[in-house]
DNA sequence: CTGGGCATGTAACTCGTTACATGATTAG
DNA sequence: CTAATCATGTAACGAGTTACATGCCCAG
C-alpha cells in the first residue's frame, strides 16, 4: 500500500509534462545548458508554445531526478550542460505518441470583443488599429523567417507556415469588422 | 514603511486581472451565482478565453473582499447570487481601457509537428487526421452558433466571426501539410 | 580596473487544473 | 424511495510568471 512508486522498478508510466517534453526534445540536438535550451524553446516554439527561462530550469532538475537528462561537470559559473540518457530519448518517444489535446488560446484581444459595448468607439477603434498593426508587422516576420528556414528546417518551416495562415485570418477578421462598423 | 497598503485610502490601483475582469464583466447583466458565471464564461469566452470553475469561485472571494462585488443572502444550499457595486464598475471600466495584450496560444499539435521528425510517418498522419476531422466539425458548429446569435449579440457575433476565420485558417493549414506530404 | 550588459540560475508568487464533497432535483 | 444527475462550492496541486541574485565579459 505505501509506497507505490516507491523506488524499485523503472518507471514506467512516468507522465511528462509537455513542457517537460520539449526540453527533452531540443535536448535531442545535443547537450546544452538551460540557457540554451530556453533560447532555442523561444525561436522554435516562439508564439504557439510558450516556455520560459524558469520553467525550463525547474524542469531539468525534475527530468534530471528521474535520469532522464544527466548533467556534465559545472563549467565556468554554474553552467552545466545538460544531456539526455536513453531513458530520456525513450520517454519523449512514448510522450510523442500520444494524441495532441485541443489548442488553448487565451486572447485578450478577443475579450475586449466581447466587453465591446462596454468600450467607448473612440477607445476601441484605437486598440483594433494598433493590433491590427502589430499582426501586420508579425505576418511580415514569419513570412521572412519562413523563407530563411524552408530548406534546413522543415517541420520548422510548417510551424511557420501555420503561423502565416493564422496571421493571415486575424487581418481578415479586422478586415471584416473595419466594414462592420462602418453602416451605422 | 510597513503596511504601504495598509488599508486607509481607496485603492487607485488595483490591478484586476483578466480573469477577476471577466467575472466582473459577465456580472454586469445581473446578480449571479458563481455557478451561473462560470457557464456563462464558458458559453461566451469559450475558446479564446478559458475560464474554470474554481477559477471563478476563487476570483468572486477576492472580488467580494475588495467590495468589487457583494453577496446577496444565501438560498438553498450555499447558492450565493453576487452582485457588481459601483466601485466594481469603476474597477471594470479602469480595467477594460488598457490596452490588450498579446495573444497566447499553446498548441500540442503545433509541438507534435514541430518534433514530427521524431515520430513515425504513420503515426504523424493518422493524428493530422484526427485533429482536422476534429476542427472541420469545430468550424461547423461555430457557424451554427454565429447563426444564432448574429441578431442579438453583437459582440459575440464578433468573436464567433473571429473563430471561424480562425478554423478556416487551421483548415488551409491541413490542406497544405497534405499537400507537402505528398510528393515524397 | 570599473561599470553595464549578458549569461546563468533560484525563489516566490499567482494563476489554472484536477479532484473532491455534498445538497438539490428529477427519473424510474 | 432510491439512484442518478445537476448545482454549488472548497481544497490541493501543478504549472506559468515575475522578481531577484550573482558571476562573467567586454568597452571605455
Amino acid at each position: 500500500m505505501s509506497g507505490e512508486r516507491g523506488g524499485l522498478g523503472p518507471p514506467q508510466t512516468l507522465k511528462l509534462n509537455a513542457t517537460a517534453a520539449s526540453v527533452l526534445g531540443l535536448l535531442h540536438r545535443g547537450p546544452m545548458t538551460g540557457w540554451d535550451v530556453a533560447r532555442l524553446a523561444e525561436v522554435g516554439l516562439g508564439d504557439f508554445w510558450n516556455v520560459t527561462q524558469s520553467q525550463v530550469y525547474r524542469e531539468l532538475r525534475n527530468l534530471e531526478a528521474l535520469g532522464l537528462v544527466v548533467a556534465g561537470p559545472a563549467g565556468r559559473r554554474d553552467k552545466k550542460p545538460y544531456a539526455i540518457t536513453d531513458s530520456g530519448r525513450d520517454a519523449f518517444a512514448v510522450w510523442i505518441r500520444r494524441e495532441p489535446g485541443a489548442d488553448l488560446i487565451r486572447s485578450p484581444l478577443l475579450l475586449m470583443v466581447f466587453f465591446g459595448s462596454h468600450l467607448d468607439p473612440a477607445h476601441r477603434q484605437r486598440f483594433l488599429a494598433i493590433q491590427r498593426l502589430r499582426h501586420e508587422q508579425t505576418l511580415d516576420e514569419y513570412r521572412r523567417i519562413l523563407d530563411q528556414v524552408v530548406h534546413d528546417e522543415p517541420d520548422l518551416a510548417k510551424v511557420l507556415q501555420f503561423a502565416v495562415f493564422h496571421e493571415q485570418a486575424v487581418l481578415q477578421w479586422f478586415a471584416w469588422l473595419e466594414h462592420e462598423e462602418r453602416p451605422g
